[in-house]
DNA sequence: CTGAAACCTGAACCACCTTTCAAGTTTGTT
DNA sequence: AACAAACTTGAAAGGTGGTTCAGGTTTCAG
């Protein structure tokens, strides 16, 4: 998970710098995804990364900024895991389903994801809502394709996507975050509400 | 909203004590919702109840346990809005519409809500679970109940209850929470909604 | 009326953490 | 080799805010 950290004159010039650069930010990861943000703390990633406490800042200006700098990160990587798994040659509906289950794998390997987008709502407000409103415009983005290629209804708009998107994230919580012995796997998870796209629920 | 806090010898026995815990409440409730957990302070929340900070103590453990006490109450809150709009008249289709706009009026009129129960993921994990599986499972039974009306198609189950569960969060974050100039109102989302649920979005 | 229980008060205690900084070490270039 | 810039270090400054407590006030049953 690179860093794409955009202000700051605290880029590290040398070797030595990009490697400690590197350790701190997969510390603050696991710091903030097992503890929160509030009780992580800068010595407890500091600790966890095997470097002095006052090192932290000279890479990061302060504790919020380092948390900023990892919901971009995981925004943008959510964003990639869903553009790679796509192809313009599907169908729409095809596409959709793919999407969710490449959102819900994604989801599986970065499990620190969710409570990190969550908390982000508190630490980090226009992030958070950032985060939702790019993944809506893209999903919505999809849902008029599919209605040009006389696919989906004609006039589908934002509350779909928004629909889709809640659909999407908490399939994630219950069946990836909060998954238990039995439960179906994700490509079972895709079917079903993908099937849900297609038809409805009514018989 | 009445605190119904489980434990505790801390239940007031005269008038001016249960008057005290409600106005504690209140000013818990303002202040969380205003400042999330960990910026809202005790101070902060007896300052604006016009008591003086170690009262707090008289009522409440902790920070924790005046939070706890409220995720219960609103949870409770969210439950009851939605059975006080339903009628077992209705055609289940109708009611998943009807429970959707009870849903959206109901947090317009109580925003604190989202923050509150949001936040619970990372201060109280359990009640924050709690919460969508209660209402996760009394969607599953109303689609279970549908489908054996032959209203709905037979074989729902939690995976198309939680679809539909992440649907009407997500349109009370982007409608309610984050409503714009212009937004289609309550009645139109739960219809398009609704819309989504009766026939997909398939052409 | 009266006394015990309930309730209220707010200063002080205390634990915890972010951030700073002055001094030392390493890196990379000339 | 030699030097400046980059990097590291960890003690300590500086703040914050939850929690306690001993002493005062109010309530209400008897």
């Amino acid at each position: 998970m690179a860093a794409t950290h955009s202000q700051g004159d605290k880029t590290p010039r040398t070797e030595r710098g990009r490697k400690t650069l590197r350790k701190l930010l997969d510390a603050a990861a696991t710091e903030f995804a097992e503890k929160g943000f509030h009780e992580a703390s800068i010595s407890g990633i500091t600790r966890s990364a095997g470097v002095a406490l006052g090192t932290f800042y000279t890479y990061f200006d302060s504790k919020d900024a380092v948390f900023r700098a990892l919901v971009s990160d995981m925004s943008a990587g959510v964003g990639k895991a869903a553009r790679e798994a796509l192809d313009p040659s599907m169908g729409a509906l095809e596409i959709e389903r793919v999407a969710l289950r490449a959102f819900l794998e994604f989801a599986a390997e970065h499990k620190e994801i969710y409570r990190i987008i969550d908390e982000a709502e508190f630490v980090d407000p226009d992030s958070y809502r950032a985060h939702y409103e790019t993944i809506g415009s893209r999903i919505e983005e999809r849902l008029k394709l599919g209605g040009e290629s006389g696919e989906f209804a004609p006039g589908l708009g934002a509350p779909e996507a928004w629909a889709v998107m809640g659909m999407n994230v908490f399939l994630g919580l219950r069946y990836v975050i909060w998954g238990r012995e039995g439960d179906p796997d994700f490509e079972e998870i895709a079917r079903r509400a993908n099937m849900l796209l297609t038809r409805g629920i009514a018989s």
